[in-house]
DNA sequence: GCCAACGTTGGC
DNA sequence: GCCAACGTTGGC
């Protein structure tokens, strides 16, 4: 089976590249957008890798990579009134929420940010770079992925 | 804190 | 099923 790849947003004040590297492994809970749904239910699998980037950050940019440890599962977290992630659709026998494991694989040696990325004709397509993109976990090409650690490996 | 982009909701 | 109102994302 072919790697994939892919970039995940988490803001740094909610959980960081820090707080993973901390605990190893985490679930990825949360998710509340249907196409994200969708790619973390039907295309994210197990060995998989990913970008983790800093949204909401100063500056944004992408500061680790991690593993997908656990395919979509559902997310209990929708189900719970005191959730921050509650979700008063969503019923024990209808939850339509998922998600994943990833487990922490390492920290970039440096921060690559937005404008770094924007900057790279290399990276030129990536999604995280369109205008308006608001998918929180995104496919990236084996050719990106590649090209953002190689962008962190120089500077 | 602003606001553009865009997804979701709900009245009709 | 349309679409205006509303909510959220996320860079700035």
């Amino acid at each position: 089976m072919t790697p994939r790849f892919w970039l995940m947003k988490t803001e740094p004040t909610t959980y960081s590249i820090e707080d993973l590297q901390r605990d190893g492994v985490t679930s990825w809970e949360g998710v509340r957008n249907y196409q994200v749904r969708n790619l973390m239910r039907d295309e994210m699998r197990r060995g998989d890798k990913v970008l983790i980037y800093h949204s909401n950050a100063k500056p944004p940019g992408v500061v680790g990579v991690a593993e997908v440890v656990r395919e979509a599962y559902p997310d209990h977290h929708a189900l719970d009134p005191s959730s921050h992630y509650y979700a008063q659709k969503a019923t024990a026998d209808k939850n339509p929420w998922v998600m994943v494991d990833v487990a922490f694989v390492a920290q970039l040696p440096r921060l690559v940010s937005l404008d770094e990325l924007k900057a790279a004709p290399q990276l030129e397509g990536m999604w995280v770079l369109r205008r308006g993109s608001r998918l929180s976990v995104q496919p990236v090409d084996e050719a990106h992925f590649s090209a953002v650690l190689a962008l962190a490996d120089q500077g």
